[in-house]
RNA sequence: GCGCUCGUAGUUCAAUGGAUAGAACGUUGGAUUGCGGAUCCAAAAGUUGGGGGUUCAAGUCCCUCCGGGCGCACCA
């Protein structure tokens, strides 16, 4: 990533020696989509060109200028061109007995001006010759820069190390802290299926932003307050009366606990909750007024009442037992579960309510408490009419208690984009109130799963139960472990495991392979999908390599921790082959991979990376042997230094894909 | 109605404003006396929803139309 930095102040000082003004965070580099127009190009030549020809005539230029200026308004990148003139001082400045043959004022296209940025930057970069093996000017005006194969090979050795190679990476971030709000499921309704995308992309999330260096705080704001336990709590008040049974509070008072109410809470499973709100919400069709009764249960728990309570305690801990089932197996495990109620109970709404009367925004409006917010026409409500919180309210809440707690750099909430309008209120409503800067908040709002119709409706009761498809995926898994040829020498716990790694890991990267933002049609096969570009094929890719590393070292009877001592040095004696190059152009960029995908919050990106990379390494394994064969005569035999090389070349594919697959939260396996 | 968002091969998806729009699945054909065939190679497949504009350069930015999705205070 260094070297980014370093190509960038070359161009940008060799086009400053050319006369021309441009700042250093316009020069923009990328890889070129095709390796033959080498391993970063820069295009700066294009619109200097046209900035270069219009400053000849200057009332051109003044129109010209003054035209675009409106235009790149809402463009990030904006140039701005101060030529020299033919004898400015700037000129004599910088020229010297070698200038170009090629003058500026002789400049007919983009190439022109390529060739001549080009010469100057190979004078900059010779003196470091030690990187860049070749610089092109090419139509219609890229400069190319190709890497020098040393300086590739000094890259992957950084890979042989993981320790290291963590290390290196975990600078960028030192210091800095995020809180990342994630999964979230709501109490009293299944884990379905919508939850995954939270869980798995804002675990993602996480790992990203931990592997490069952030303190990292992950809290799962659970649903566990709000009207939605009104209606529960009617609807079990209803059931109870109708089999006649009495309130469970007053029964264990008079030491009869065992039966009534409290027995009926007892027996509940999930699958009742569940039911029980579907028929609430169903009844609540035809008649409107239940809502309301709905709406005086939660008010009631709110303010404190027993019976309210402990039908409420029940159905936390019934959710809870089904979440941490599959939080199991998910292999997902998150820091701090600071629920809603947990703002109620430890009086954080009130603060928020007093810091908003303070500055004087509390409005009344129907009977409820609103903030008015400046340029939107909705108020942002904070407490019902009935008096009843919100969870907008419970939101600020939290917010106030995380910057009181961790003081974070940044608070991301990877939620639904079914709740943008929410977050759009909440964070314009938090900076009002000067908990934190607004640049601190950001909503990842992924898409949503659906069904071609529409999304789903818990209150329908059309879900599809997470765990449900979990174990599906693991029971496919483990016809494929059946059916494969290295699984026979497996035992039976083996094959669970591989089963178990293989399955969730399929189903969490077919969730996070995918830009978060769009919606997901929900298809069973897909989400069970384990060819092609999937979780297993870079599992595969990982245990091929892995294994390959292990014979090397029977063969060679090599103690393991030598493993990771293979290197490059002096062990190659031909030039490298088209495959091994690629892999070396792919290892460099594992860091700026990781870096990308946190920064865009898209884990999708490392996805594709470590997929690109298993490729490559697959072909590369295909055609050429890595490991020497023994029966070969002696002098037959592959050099000692091609094997040493492409075995190392094979352990940096593999840690790579460790650490990778480690940060999308995927297991990798030494046998499958 | 208003706001946000998406529309790319038969299907599911990629593509920091850059070069010939790439993958996977599916289809068709091929590869192994060698390190794991859950692999690899090749081929066919596209008017990037339509139209206009900005730009040296547009799938990408702007406008408009069409089509899907989400949201629009007393659920979360």
């Amino acid at each position: 990533m260094e070297i980014e930095q370093e190509l960038k102040r070359a161009i940008h000082k060799a086009v400053a020696s050319l006369g021309i003004e441009v700042g250093l965070d316009q020069i923009k580099l990328e890889h070129p989509a095709d390796a033959k127009f080498g391993d970063y190009s820069a295009n700066i030549a294009m619109p200097l060109f046209v900035k270069v020809k219009n400053q000849k005539s200057p009332n051109d230029f003044l129109q010209k200028s003054t035209g675009q200026a409106k235009v790149k308004v809402t463009r990030p990148q904006r140039l701005s061109v101060a030529m020299a003139g033919a004898a400015t001082p700037n000129q004599s400045e910088h020229g010297s007995g070698q200038e170009s043959k090629i003058k500026l004022s002789d400049i007919k296209s983009p190439l022109d001006l390529a060739k001549l940025i080009k010469e100057e930057i190979s004078k900059i970069i010779n003196l470091k010759s030690s990187i860049i093996n070749r610089i092109e000017a090419v139509s219609p005006g890229f400069i190319n820069f190709t890497l020098l194969e040393d300086y590739l090979i000094r890259q992957a050795e950084e890979l042989l190390s993981i320790d290291k190679f963590r290390q290196r990476m975990a600078k960028s971030g030192k210091g800095k802290t995020m809180v990342i709000d994630y999964s979230a499921p709501n109490i009293a309704k299944p884990f379905g299926i919508g939850h995954l995308r939270s869980t798995t992309i804002g675990q993602a999330i996480y790992n990203l932003y931990q592997a490069l260096g952030w303190k990292t705080i992950g809290d799962n704001h659970l649903g566990d307050w709000g009207t939605q336990f009104g209606k529960l709590i009617y609807q079990i008040e209803l059931k109870a009366k109708s089999l006649k049974l009495p309130p469970a509070p007053r029964l264990r008072r008079a030491g009869k606990a065992k039966t009534g109410e409290l027995e009926f809470l007892q027996s509940l499973t999930i699958a009742d909750l569940e039911k029980l709100y579907v028929e609430f919400h169903k009844e609540a069709e035809k008649n409107p007024q239940l809502e309301e009764e709905a709406r005086k249960r939660f008010k009631k728990l709110e303010q404190g009442d027993k019976e309210a309570k402990e039908i409420w305690q029940k159905c936390v801990e019934l959710s809870l037992k089904e979440f941490n089932r599959v939080y199991r197996l998910l292999g997902v495990k998150i820091d701090y579960r600071y629920g809603e109620s947990f703002y109620h109970f430890n009086g954080w709404m009130e603060k928020v309510l007093s810091d908003v009367k303070k500055k004087g925004l509390l409005k009344k409006s129907r009977g409820a408490l609103v903030i008015e917010l400046p340029g939107e026409e909705m108020p942002a409500m904070l407490v019902k009419s009935d008096g009843a919180t919100l969870y907008l309210l419970r939101d600020l809440a939290t917010i106030k208690f995380r910057m009181k707690t961790w003081n974070p750099d940044l608070i991301v909430y990877e939620v639904g984009a079914d709740h943008k309008l929410h977050f759009k209120q909440v964070f314009k409503t938090a900076v009002m109130l000067d908990y934190l800067e607004a640049k601190k908040l950001v909503h990842l709002a992924h898409g949503m799963i659906r069904w071609k119709r529409g999304k789903f409706s818990t209150r329908k009761g059309d879900t599809i139960h997470l765990e449900e498809i979990l174990k599906d995926a693991v029971k496919r898994a483990g016809k494929l472990v059946d059916q494969s040829r290295t699984g026979k020498g497996l035992t039976k716990t083996e094959k669970e495991k591989i089963a178990r790694a293989v399955g969730i890991g399929g189903v969490k990267f077919n969730d996070l392979k995918q830009e978060p933002e769009r919606d997901i049609i929900f298809d069973w096969e897909r989400i069970l999908s384990m060819d092609g570009y999937s979780g297993p094929y870079l599992q595969y890719t990982y245990a091929r390599a892995q294994s390959v590393l292990y014979k090397s070292e029977i063969t060679k009877s090599q103690i393991p921790k030598s493993k990771s001592q293979i290197n490059f040095k002096n062990q190659i004696s031909n030039d490298l082959n088209q495959e091994e190059l690629s892999l070396l152009r792919t290892f460099y960029r594992f860091g700026e991979a990781v870096t990308v995908s946190a920064e865009q919050f898209s884990p999708h990106i490392l996805c594709r990376y470590l997929f690109d990379l298993s490729q490559k390494f697959n072909l590369f394994y295909q055609k050429h042997r890595i490991l020497s064969l023994k029966s070969e005569a002696e002098g037959q035999k592959q050099e000692g230094g091609t094997e040493q090389f492409r075995l190392a070349l094979t352990q940096a594919t593999a840690n790579i894909l460790r650490m990778g697959l480690g940060i999308l939260g995927i297991e990798t396996l030494e046998k499958m």
